[in-house]
DNA sequence: TAAGCGTGGGC
DNA sequence: TGCCCAAGCTT
């Protein structure tokens, strides 16, 4: 059975393997993973051809952070209340708050407004398929501009999330968990991985970033399923435990945060302006309180209405 | 570069 | 039960 070769010295001293590696890498892993997702595919709405370039930037702005499952009904609720651009750029950046509910991290909610309101006013109305218009549009990084362009356009970039980096450092590196932040060198494996062909390697994207959903998952990974097992690199090694500083973790309880997200809710929940006194009563500390509305203000979450009144901004909040 | 930013499910 | 994690972006 062909094997992808040991980790070079070279590889170690940059992080990762060299370009010959990955294209041995390539030769093993392409056929194996893209017949894996012929096969186990999931049933997505934003991978049917109704989606249409709208729907997965939509998608892909609920992804972030945030499992499939809980995406699902508000996707299909914003998709259905604003089918293009400028139907969303039409109501008030506080409608898509709202609208948002609990997914989290509501100023993505904000930002995919502001991108409609950018993609009405300079691109006519339809996403941009050029990678970097993409990546200039508000709440746009390097992952969700690869993502909107492979996946809505077919075009060849090296998706790079966090399944997608996870896959690579086990089947390729041979390493347990990628860095915290995205390397070079895992930028180099990743381009060295991706299929010549456009279509394919659009494929190939969604092929492995599934992979690493389902299958090469953080814990517990279902490696009897998985598709390269006899090529893993990390497996092969011995599945040795991560090795290195601790994966960064996230603080919540007590945080501003936290209360920022009561706050918020109260907004979400109610028909029209909030009295100040609804919202002191979701926190009894008034210093963390007060920090946390100002905050929300400061972000374009909550807009002063008048003296102790709030609610959610009618207007897109002034750059800062 | 590292910290801040929500929420809830699974083990 | 707590802790870890989930298709990141911005400053």
């Amino acid at each position: 059975m062909p094997r992808i070769p040991e980790t070079t010295d070279a590889a170690r001293s940059t992080g990762g393997p060299n370009a010959a590696d990955a294209a041995r890498a390539a030769g093993l892993l392409h056929e194996p993973i893209l017949d894996w997702f012929e096969e186990n595919a999931r049933d997505l709405p934003w991978r049917r051809p109704e989606a249409g370039p709208w729907g997965v930037m939509v998608s892909e702005f609920m992804l972030q952070q945030t499992p499939v499952s809980r995406v699902l009904p508000v996707y299909e609720q914003w998709t259905a209340r604003w089918p293009t651009p400028a139907a969303l750029a039409a109501d008030p950046p506080g409608e898509a708050v709202r609208a948002w509910g609990r997914l989290g991290y509501p100023r993505r909610a904000l930002r995919l407004h502001a991108a409609a309101t950018a993609i009405t006013e300079t691109h006519g109305g339809e996403v941009p398929e050029d990678h970097a218009a993409l990546l200039a549009l508000p709440g746009v990084g390097e992952y969700t501009a690869a993502a909107v362009a492979s996946f809505a356009f077919g075009q060849r970039h090296a998706v790079m999330d966090t399944n997608v980096r996870r896959v690579f450092a086990r089947a390729v590196t041979g390493v347990e968990y990628p860095a915290n932040a995205t390397t070079a060198a895992e930028r180099r494996t990743a381009h060295a991985l991706l299929p010549d062909d456009e279509t394919t390697a659009a494929r190939w994207a969604a092929a492995t970033m599934e992979l690493g959903a389902l299958v090469c998952t953080a814990r517990s990974p279902q490696c009897a399923r998985c598709p390269v097992l006899a090529h893993c690199s990390w497996r092969l090694a011995g599945s040795p435990p991560h090795d290195g500083p601790p994966r960064r973790g996230q603080t919540y309880a007590g945080t501003d945060r936290q209360v920022r997200g009561k706050l918020l809710a109260v907004l979400r929940e109610a028909t029209g302006p909030v009295p100040q006194a609804a919202l002191d009563a979701v926190w009894d500390e008034p210093v963390q309180r007060a920090r946390a509305l100002d905050g929300l203000v400061a972000d374009g979450l909550v807009e002063p209405v008048a003296d102790g009144v709030y609610r959610l901004p009618l207007t897109p909040a002034a750059p800062r």
